[in-house]
DNA sequence: AAGACGAAAGTGGTTGA
DNA sequence: TCAACAACTTTCGTCTT
C-alpha cells in the first residue's frame, strides 16, 4: 500500500475492514471508501495452516441446516461390544473425526449456496429479470456467505433481500409485494434482511425513484406511449415541488398513470390502475388529489 | 349499475424519549 | 420499551355518469 493521503501528502493510511475506508492517519481524511474486505490479513499455503490459523473458524452454531442429517462420530473410544480400542485406533479415529467433521462443514455451505442459487433462478425468472441482475444478486449473496450474515435466516430470505436490492440499484425496482409473492416469504421478512444486509455490507441503494414504475404500469395496462411519457413528465413535476416526500413511490407513480391517461382520453378506472400498482383506489385518489392541486392541472378530468 | 369520491376507523412500521 | 405519528388500507355511504 504505498499510496499517499491526496490532502496532507502523509504515508500513514491505514484500513479499516469494518466500515470499509482508507483513513489517513494523520488528517483523518477518508481517502477511500467502500472497499472490499479482502479477507484474512494472513496468508495459509495449506489446509492444515489455514485451520490452525483461523480464529473464527467455521460457522457451525447456526449452519447446520443438515442437524441430525449428517453422520457423526461419536466421541466414545469403544467398539461395539463397548471395549476400549487401542490407542493407535483412538489416534485414528481422532483424525477421522475431524477431518469428517470439516468436509461434512464444507459441503453444508456448498449445499447452502446451492440451493440458494437454484431458488434464486426461480424466483428471478418469475419477475422476468434478466440475466446480469441474477449475476449481480449471486455475487451480493456470496458476499453475505463471506461475512456470515445468513446465520439465522432463511436462504429463500436473504435471496429475495438480494434481488430486492438489486433491483433497486439497476433502476428497475420490484416492489416487495411482488418479491414475496414468488419466493414465498414475509414481506416484513424481506424487508428486515434486506435493511440488515445492507447496512452490514454498506450497499448505496438509492431510493426507489416512482418513474421507474411508470413504464411497467403502463405496459400492463396497455396504454400508448405518449401517455407513459405524460406520466414521466408529471412526476417530474411533482419531484421537483417536493410532493413524494414520505410518499409510496407506487402510490404516487400509479397516480401519475391514472392522470396521464385520462388526460390522453385512454381512461382506465381507478381500480384497474390500483391493481397493478398494488395499492387501493383510495391511494390513488389521494395522490392524484395532491398533483392535481399542486401541480395545478387545468385539465377536466 | 358501475365508477368516483371522501370520511372515519383500523393497521403495521418508524421514530424519539 | 413504549407511545406518538405518518402513510396506507378497509369499509362504507353518497354522488355522478
Amino acid at each position: 500500500m504505498g499510496d499517499k493521503c491526496p490532502d496532507c501528502k502523509s504515508k500513514k493510511l491505514s484500513r479499516d475492514y469494518e466500515r470499509g475506508e482508507v483513513v489517513c492517519n494523520d488528517c483523518g481524511l477518508i481517502v477511500a471508501e467502500n472497499i472490499a474486505d479482502a479477507g484474512p490479513e494472513w496468508r495459509a499455503f495449506d489446509a492444515e495452516q489455514k485451520a490452525k490459523r483461523a480464529r473464527g473458524g467455521a460457522p457451525i452454531k447456526y449452519m447446520r441446516p443438515n442437524k441430525g442429517l449428517v453422520t457423526e462420530i461419536d466421541q466414545y473410544n469403544r467398539d461395539i461390544r463397548g471395549a476400549k480400542i487401542s490407542s493407535k485406533k483412538q489416534a485414528q479415529l481422532f483424525r477421522m473425526r475431524r477431518w469428517h467433521k470439516r468436509a461434512s462443514i464444507a459441503s453444508s455451505m456448498e449445499r447452502n449456496l446451492a440451493i440458494a442459487l437454484s431458488e434464486l433462478d426461480r424466483i428471478a425468472s418469475y419477475l422476468g429479470l434478466p440475466e446480469n441482475i441474477r449475476e449481480s444478486a449471486a455475487l451480493l449473496y456470496r458476499k453475505c456467505i463471506d461475512k456470515k450474515l445468513i446465520r439465522g435466516r432463511l436462504i429463500e430470505g436473504v435471496v429475495s433481500a438480494a434481488l430486492y436490492a438489486i433491483c433497486r440499484e439497476y433502476g428497475i425496482p420490484r416492489t416487495l409485494d411482488e418479491i414475496a409473492e414468488m419466493s414465498g416469504i414475509e414481506k416484513k421478512e424481506i424487508g428486515r434482511t434486506y435493511r440488515f444486509i445492507a447496512q452490514e455490507l454498506n450497499l448505496r441503494v438509492p431510493l426507489t425513484d416512482p418513474s421507474q414504475y411508470i413504464p411497467r404500469f403502463t405496459a400492463e395496462l396497455k396504454l400508448s406511449g405518449q401517455v407513459q411519457e405524460k406520466a414521466i413528465e408529471l412526476l417530474k413535476q411533482a419531484i421537483k415541488q417536493g410532493l413524494i416526500a414520505g410518499r409510496g413511490p407506487t402510490g404516487v407513480a400509479a397516480a401519475a398513470v391514472y392522470i396521464a391517461a385520462t388526460m390522453n382520453g385512454e381512461r382506465r378506472t381507478q381500480k384497474e390502475v390500483a391493481d397493478v400498482a398494488g395499492v387501493t383506489e383510495v391511494t390513488i385518489r389521494n395522490r392524484y388529489r395532491e398533483l392535481k392541486e399542486h401541480l395545478k392541472l387545468d385539465v377536466e378530468l
